[in-house]
DNA sequence: CTTGACAATGCAACCGGTTGCAATTATACT
DNA sequence: AGTATAATTGCAACCGGTTGCATTGTCAAG
């Protein structure tokens, strides 16, 4: 592997006229230049990443933690669409991202204060969903560039994220089946310590209570992003007879379908006597029966706002503090419509 | 930041001294160590890991290029669960992976040939399935290790790859449908350049082929991985008349989804009518109408054994050389049954 | 023909760990 | 006690680029 200085000896320049070179840097004749890339050329000459880190204390590297042990992770859309988001952006600006695997939650904090502190990437990303206190604290002691992909806890509002708006478009959600009719309303969420669950709650307490309905406590239940926990949620419903709800409203088209194929096997016709809606507008909710009516959350999109900020950032030399809300969308297919008139 | 010199003074030891502690070298007493470590701690110092990659001329990491521009790619199976076997394996040994963006199947090979070279990474896990004779020529003259996720051209057998035997398997498929009568099977593989695709081919003939079938042309499609592809792919061969297909093979799920819906709006029940079989039971296959049969490919575990084997060699110091076959699996549900008697 | 201004290049220190070898110290054995 | 042997630690060069500053070269104006 040929270094700087055996380029520099072959171009018979000095090392440093070699490296401005390959830098780019003005003030190299014409004729230096040609000298030095033939001679680099010839002798397959490609710099050292690692030592111009070094060297010049960056990396063009942004790092992200994954827990690889949690299997519906990967068979979910927000893990692919996030690193469709972050490569585009990467790409555009000739950055790489370096992703750590983790053994839970709490490693997952161990890697990224080990890669920011160990200076092996210039700024994360991080996806967690449950923003531990110190984790962000801790980032910001290490003077780590970094962004949220979600809201943080109120007491750390000042620092840098990218957020779907989930209270208000859940309330949205809500708000459409009100809006057709429907009065006993479930909420599916998912695992109810993160914080998106959390969010979804209050969104569809609030519509209810815009349009002054006192829900009751058993139309709220957790599924935890699984197909079953949508079965058992319709099932500990369905006992309430008279008051079960006449739609449902899932955190995600999994739990969706897991509702839907449970309302089915009661004999129950979607949507003619129940309304489902799904979330994250899946290939799932495409192709489910009837086609699933969805809210789309464009992880995509905010993964990529959120590496121009961290990567800006970056670039300027300061910390990112911009706070972002990209709007969703529901998407409308066949699976939800008007209560049954003699309900 | 403090580095190692700082720590060292603090200590009143030599940075060499600390740098053993560090690396975890014997021969330090504990006394030492434990005032190391102590000073260490007093001044929040964590061993930078780009230096110590300059100095030991290894990154541990590994890396791969993902075309972040081809959409679909986001919403298969294939690229979630080869992150998943690869940061499996990559935590296991303490390695990170290192993921370029591309902007095409040209690019891909200029960012590894990129990575390598200016040795961001101590070797890579190729994804790509069109496997260019120039990129492997590349990278063995660069001497980088690298382990393909798929086989090589010929020319190249001896290079190190991980593959789930394709052609074994679809022939499999193929003979699982002949067994329950079929004599009229289509085949809708993805895109013809792609090698996969013409591994199935060459099982689904030859399958056919030991029955005394001889296939019409027209029983072979190629969908691209989209469900249009698989609609397009039914239209055409119901043109066939009496002679039209009774059984579907189709080299994924979502094509299959597509050849299902296509029969299914044609008035054909599945699999009365017709059978179809899709590939990498995904969750779409779980929960199609009815569900699907489809086989499996382990990606997961593909990317994680390639990945064994990489680390594995970059460790001992020599190129990986190791070629595996991994099998797959026919996961059977209700889209394949008997042809109707009176075909 | 001299001096000034600027462009091009060289010099050397630096980024922060690592490691072979030498020097020092501690332990063991006669 | 005296020396052989092993365990610790220090020294200094090295990994491969980068960059502020000094030096040399060039051309134009005075």
């Amino acid at each position: 592997m040929p270094t700087i200085r055996d380029v520099a000896e072959k171009a018979g320049v000095h090392p440093s006229t070699v490296s401005r070179v390959f830098s780019g840097k003005p003030s190299i004749s014409q004729t230096t230049r040609q000298r030095v890339l033939a001679a680099a050329d010839e002798l397959g000459f490609q710099p050292n990443a690692i030592a111009r880190s070094l060297s010049i204390q960056r990396t063009n590297t942004i790092a992200i933690a994954v827990s690889h042990a949690y299997q519906g992770y990967f068979e979910d859309v927000f893990f692919p669409q996030v690193m469709q988001g972050l490569l585009e952006i990467t790409y555009k600006y000739g950055f790489r991202v370096l992703v750590a695997g983790s053994s839970g939650h709490a490693d997952e904090i161990t890697q990224l204060l080990d890669i920011v502190g160990s200076r092996q990437a210039d700024g994360i990303v991080v996806l967690s969903n449950r923003f531990d206190v110190d984790l962000i604290s801790a980032l910001q002691n290490q003077n780590a560039p970094f962004v949220l992909l979600g809201k943080p806890d109120p007491s750390h509002a000042g620092c840098a994220w990218v957020d779907s708006d989930d209270a208000k478009y859940t309330e949205q959600v809500i708000n459409y089946l009100l809006g057709m009719g429907h009065r006993r309303i479930a909420y599916v969420g998912g695992d109810p310590d993160v914080l998106v669950t959390k969010e979804r709650l209050r969104g569809y307490s609030a519509a209810l209570q815009n349009a002054g309905i006192q829900p009751l406590p058993e139309w709220v239940d957790y599924g935890f992003f699984v197909e079953d926990g949508g079965r058992q949620a319709v099932r500990r419903m369905s006992r309430l007879g008279e008051l079960a709800p006449t739609a449902y409203y899932a955190a995600n088209d999994l739990m969706a379908i897991g509702v839907m194929k449970a309302l089915q096997e009661q004999g129950l016709r979607i949507p003619a006597d129940v309304s489902v809606v799904g979330t994250n507008d899946s290939l799932l909710a495409v192709h489910a029966h009837p086609p699933l009516t969805s809210l789309f959350v464009p992880y995509s999109v905010m993964a990529a706002r959120a590496t121009s900020i961290l990567i800006q950032s970056i670039l300027a030399g300061h910390m990112p503090n911009q706070q972002v809300t990209i709007p969703c969308n529901l998407v409308i297919r066949a699976s939800a419509g008007p209560p049954p008139v003699l309900s």
